[in-house]
DNA sequence: CGTCTATTTGAATGTACTCAAAAGCGGTGG
DNA sequence: CCACCGCTTTTGAGTACATTCAAATAGACG
């Protein structure tokens, strides 16, 4: 296994020594899924904030009537998890799934609380991560707030050129909040 | 002026000692504004991260049709900033205004910059700060794109009574991505 | 090759919006 | 202290954007 990846996903923030790194790697656990596999599911117990080495995973949410909402897609060099429920160790309220082949690098909660304790420059690291999420996320929000559905699927292609033509057109409606049929009527329309 | 608030909205996450906080409190700047008033505008230099001492302030955006979003409201005990704008040094998307006469305690990034190196617990508690408003605004990613409007409005009602009492209707209408219009007819809907 | 799912198409429907106008409410000045 | 002004809220009619349902077509995978 290669941890040159994910340990320059860290060091673009933060400086590690040497003893740090071995401290860090020792605390993760490598797994490889085929492709579909689902790694949590909602009601499950999420133990893991995951690293994407290789591959893809979608995160969604399922809601009473049984309509999916994509949460986000994370492609290679992205983390993820159900960070709620990470952090609070609550039942986990969203699938994350498999949508080709791929390796990820987990971390466990107990681990990460040990390691902002052995390494508090972690801490920095993961303040950022937070940081880059929320501000993400907010965006996200007054996108979906203030620009209509076509609107929305340009700057969908614009931002994530790579995860838009690894995934459904259906999967990427859900991500918009829109039908996987108007998406395919936008398109159309675009088009002429 | 009083401080006792905010050192217990940080002395929730982490402890410091007589040095840390005076330190921290060295940096900090009170501003009292009148209602109405606004802290930032579109355009400008997002200089500060604000603590809402007392009072009552909202986040909006503005888009190109000239309609507002509103991106969040604060109320004491809140941080509140365009933090994009803030952490990126970029020119800020958002307004924030005060809906009454308020005290906020800010904090420049210059400071905060240096509050990082001389009280490195500060990364924790403001990581713990950013994971908070990361899984609040997933939150609302979901429920925007899971829910009708008239589900989103009882939630808002549910999770931030007091908010919901100090502010006017077309300001929680553009919280939850409606028209004014149209919440008043749900909320006729709902009595009958 | 056959099966399963994704995508497209179209018709009918519904949710939410626009526009306009009236009613309500709060603040301000005379 | 009342009258007026401006803004919010309500109401209603007409419209637009997006959904549902159903069925046909196209693609992907074993």
């Amino acid at each position: 296994m290669n941890y040159e990846l994910i340990l320059r996903n860290i060091q673009k923030h933060i400086d590690l020594d040497e003893g740090e790194i071995a401290l860090f790697l020792s605390k993760l656990k490598i797994r490889n899924s085929p492709k579909k596999a689902l790694l949590l599911e909602a009601g499950e117990n999420c133990r893991y904030i995951s690293y994407v080495h290789s591959g893809i995973l979608r995160a969604y949410h399922l809601d009473k009537e049984g309509r999916e909402s994509t949460i986000m897609f994370a492609a290679p060099d992205w983390w993820i998890t159900d960070m709620y429920c990470f952090l609070n160790s609550s039942p986990a309220m969203m699938y994350i799934e498999t949508l080709a082949d791929s390796c990820i690098i987990q971390l466990s909660k107990e681990h990460l609380d040990q390691l902002y304790i052995e390494v508090p420059k972690l801490e920095r690291f993961f303040r950022i991560l937070m940081q880059n999420a929320y501000t993400r996320e907010q965006l996200r929000v007054i996108e979906n707030l203030s620009l209509p559905a076509d609107e929305r699927y340009a700057r969908f292609l614009a931002k994530y050129p790579r995860i838009a033509e690894a995934v459904t057109q259906k999967q990427i409606a859900s991500y918009l909040g829109i039908t996987p049929e108007f998406l395919s009527a936008m398109k159309k329309n675009k088009k002429s």
